[in-house]
DNA sequence: CTGGTTGCAAAATTTTTGCACACTC
DNA sequence: GAGTGTGCAAAAATTTTGCAACCAG
């Protein structure tokens, strides 16, 4: 849990930073998606939020000034709901399992980024602020469990 | 033009080959998708179409039909929309203008993928199935217009 | 012919908004 | 204290579904 907290500290502090208040139901809301260490949608973080009177319009709220701010980042699945994943602390490479759906971030400094971004710098014109890398296919118990 | 048609030509026989049927509005719907060259909503497709007498749900439909098969790329944006871009023929590379949001494909064999591929594999345990680079920024033109 | 696909309109979901009150700074 | 964030419930918007007619294979 070491990583989601320092990644939670990092979101709180960005936050502050940027002028917002942070009160009990926000700081509830940021924990529980730092926490849950996948793609979750807001109805999700409701339910696993009931009996701490949060509501579920603060969740919408919360999720959509993190996304605004790039310090999550915003998925559509299928079924028309939007799912939400904090961006970890510098690490742009994910995979996610197309079976049970886990992500996994993994150390961007295995990758050779720089070399990435230069050449597609080059071919393309564009001046590059964010890379984001997605890998994704069977994580290792779901290739174990295979039928 | 040409790349967006082999494109659609790709998708097409993709659905052929998965045995679903292709009748007018759907070639329709498909050819407009391609056509966009960004990411589309549903709506968006809808307007495009009007006179030409097609439903929103078949637009929705083929939108879901296609994501399902792979063919199509999910994003969900500010307001709750979902919106979709057909990927490219084998490049995996996308680079999104932050500011006009066009989405521009550059060709993956200019990047060391396959080493990607290693490394991440080598890292998670994972069987790694697609690869995507997302890389955000500003196009050549946004920049040069910049205030 | 057979069975998947479509348009339309209604239904179900998801997301946003208005407002009084609580709480942070 | 001043002003932002919150919960609740209503409103708006997005997405799905039912069904008869249509069309591809």
């Amino acid at each position: 849990m070491h990583r989601s907290d320092s990644a939670l500290v990092a979101t709180t502090a960005q936050l502050h930073a940027h002028g917002y208040r942070l009160t009990g139901p926000g700081r509830t809301i940021i924990a529980a998606l730092h926490g849950a260490g996948r793609y979750t949608t807001a109805r999700q973080l409701y339910e696993g939020l009931r009996g701490r009177s949060v509501g579920l319009a603060s969740v919408y709220r919360t999720l959509e000034l993190l996304a605004d701010l790039g310090l999550v980042r915003r998925r559509a699945e299928g079924g028309g709901e939007t799912s939400y994943l904090p961006y970890g602390a510098g690490s742009q490479v994910q995979l996610t399992c197309t079976r049970c759906g886990q992500v996994r971030a993994i150390n961007a400094s295995i990758c050779p980024t720089a070399d990435l971004i230069a050449a597609a710098e080059a071919a393309s014109g564009f001046a590059i602020e964010r890379l984001v890398l997605d890998c994704s296919g069977l994580c290792a118990a779901c290739a174990a469990g295979e039928a």
